[in-house]
DNA sequence: GCCGTTTTCGGCCCGACTGTTTTCAGTCG
């Protein structure tokens, strides 16, 4: 067993545990066991093994036991006899919104309920209303939750896309019979949520490349083989579509298939006007008077034959690109190259999962410059949040730590609450000793539009807000965006100096890349921030950069773009004056 | 179930919101 496995089994027990009405804080004990499992920085599966187990924070006998049954023998027999005790189906019910442990039991207990399909059966038929704790209005939200769920059902974020994509592109280009290989699609065009993967391959022989592709391993069945194309669903549960094609059709391919549907049909309407048509396969005269075909390798060449610059595929959605192009006024995208540091991480301090030292090394393997910490504020309880004095201590050792290094520097900051009333968690005195600050709201997520924006903009009022976290909430496939008025944000941003963030996490990606266009026309600065809450999540800032490009963005209009000499200078400076 | 210790058991991060209820339990962050 892995890791991440046991890590799992131990929030599932968890779970289980809290189904069957345990102690809350012998439940706590199993989560904080799993984020301990999770986060050891040594080899923790090693260490159980050899018994070596004693003396670490948050595992107690029990779980010290428990570890080790598992990692010597890869089972544990108090989890199978808990698990035994409740339909598997039970635990789909908690992905609906508003029902936990409690409520889940009693509707089994009640009413037989063991899924969300007899759940939806019991709010159509209205068996709902009426249990102790459930009124017309729960069970109007349930059937609400369900339906957003099954809306979402078959979408996946880009980030547990990406892995999937990586992995196969990988094995497609082991075969010795491919020459080049794409993913396409919305992944290509690096759209928030994808729906499934196409994948493309050029090859002499097509059906080698179909049949070896059925072989893979996450294959889990096959739902369409053909010589040319096959469609498979993965063990990750998405649908994956491989088309082969030969080498000269690539280009062609590479560009139908990417899309968007939008974009295509305006591309052929080019092609038409040239006397040509366009498909997945090639450019075809289609009169006599039609101008010569020239040559196309790339898919670069066939943007040039229709008398365009070539589109980046993230802009490829019809919103203007095409007539960008054909006037030579594409924007120079910014690429992830450009990126000399980022603010918006968390260490262990709060919530993050790696100390302060070891996110400072993770940025500099990352060859930044410069790397913002912004830990949670006091009103966070469920994430640790840093009081006044323990924030002050932070920033005691930041500026320590800075004495010490070379041509490379820590900004201290905090990822301040937004209150309520749009008041900040912090007072100006408290904020006024730090470097920077995120200011983002983590609660009381429902205010209507005109409240939530009211809010904000009070918050962005402050002359130490110098940057606006994850402006909507949104969590991707989960939860919707809390109602803001984007406009009236970017304008406030615009008139207040402050920069709006773009928060990489692929859960978040917020603000919606289709904001951008507008707030870069105001002169608003943006900041690519990976939220990251461990080394690993320092790589959210490859999402980030396909959004800020979606979103239109150039090397200019980010903030930490700027060398460290500048962004130094920026941040010294007043708000106004920025 | 863990921790700290007043070594044998009591305390364990907090608060808002929702929809129920008629004073609060459950959920969520």
């Amino acid at each position: 067993m892995t890791r991440e496995e046991i890590s799992s089994l131990f929030e599932e027990i968890a779970l289980l545990l809290e189904m069957k009405g345990e102690n809350p804080f012998k439940v706590r004990a199993y989560r904080s066991g799993a984020e301990t499992v999770r986060s050891y920085p040594d080899d923790i599966l090693q260490m159980a093994r050899d018994n070596q187990l004693s003396g670490i924070k948050g595992l107690g006998e029990a779980l010290r036991d428990k570890l080790h049954e598992l990692a010597t023998t890869g089972r544990l027999e108090y989890y199978e006899k808990l698990r035994a005790e409740f339909p598997a189906t039970l635990f789909e019910m908690f992905e609906v919104q508003g029902l936990g442990a409690k409520k889940i039991m009693l509707l089994h207990r009640e009413l037989g309920i063991s899924s969300v399909a007899d759940l939806k059966q019991a709010c159509l038929d209205g068996r709902i209303a009426g249990q102790t704790g459930f009124g017309e209005k729960s069970q109007h939200n349930i059937l609400e939750s369900i339906e957003h769920r099954e809306k979402n059902a078959g979408r996946f974020l880009l980030g547990t896309v990406a892995m999937v994509v990586d992995r196969l592109l990988d094995l497609l280009r082991d075969h010795p019979e491919s020459l080049r290989v794409a993913a396409c699609g919305s992944y290509r065009r690096g759209r928030e949520t994808i729906g499934d993967i196409d994948l493309l391959v050029a090859t002499p022989h097509s059906a080698s490349l179909t049949e070896y592709f059925s072989t893979l391993p996450g294959v889990n069945k096959i739902l369409v083989h053909g010589e040319t194309k096959i469609s498979v669903l993965l063990d990750e549960g998405m649908q994956c579509d491989l088309r082969a094609v030969a080498n000269a059709q690539f280009p062609f391919a590479l560009l139908y298939f990417t899309g968007s549907k939008e974009h295509n049909v305006a591309l052929r309407q080019l092609a038409n006007d040239k006397g040509w048509s366009l498909n997945e396969y090639a450019f075809t005269a289609i009169r006599d008077d039609a101008e010569a075909i020239p040559a196309i390798n790339e898919e670069a060449d066939i943007y040039q034959a229709l008398g365009l610059q070539c589109i980046p595929p993230e802009m490829r959605e019809n919103l203007g690109e095409i007539e960008a192009a054909r006037d030579n006024k594409l924007p120079r995208l910014i690429q992830i190259g450009n990126l000399r540091g980022t603010f918006h991480n968390h260490t262990t301090e709060s919530d993050g999962r790696n100390t302060l030292e070891e996110m400072v090394e993770a940025a500099q393997d990352l060859g930044l410059q410069y790397f913002g910490i912004a830990d949670h504020s006091k009103s966070s309880f469920q994430a640790n949040g840093l009081d006044e004095e323990r924030l002050l201590r932070q920033v005691e050792k930041i500026r320590a730590m800075n004495g010490k290094l070379e041509g490379f520097r820590i900004f201290a900051g905090s990822e301040v609450d937004i209150l309520k009333d749009g008041a900040l968690d912090f007072s100006d005195d408290v904020l006024s000793q730090l470097d920077y600050c995120v200011a983002s709201v983590h609660n009381v997520m429902n205010l209507d539009e005109e409240t939530m924006t009211r809010r904000i903009i009070r918050a962005m009022e402050n002359p130490h807000v110098t940057m606006l976290g994850h402006m909507t909430g949104r969590l991707l496939l989960k939860r919707d965006a809390c109602a803001v008025n984007h406009a009236k944000i970017i304008d406030a941003a615009a008139e207040t100096r402050t920069i709006i963030e773009l928060n990489c996490s692929p859960k978040r990606l917020d603000m919606d890349w289709r904001w951008w266009h507008r707030a870069r026309d105001k002169g608003v600065l943006c900041s690519i921030n990976p939220d990251a809450h461990s080394t690993a999540q320092l790589q959210y800032l490859h999402y980030g950069i396909l959004q800020a490009r979606k979103g239109w963005l150039r090397k200019e209009d980010v903030a930490n773009t700027l060398s460290l000499e500048k962004i130094t200078d920026f941040l010294a400076k007043p708000k106004a004056q920025r």
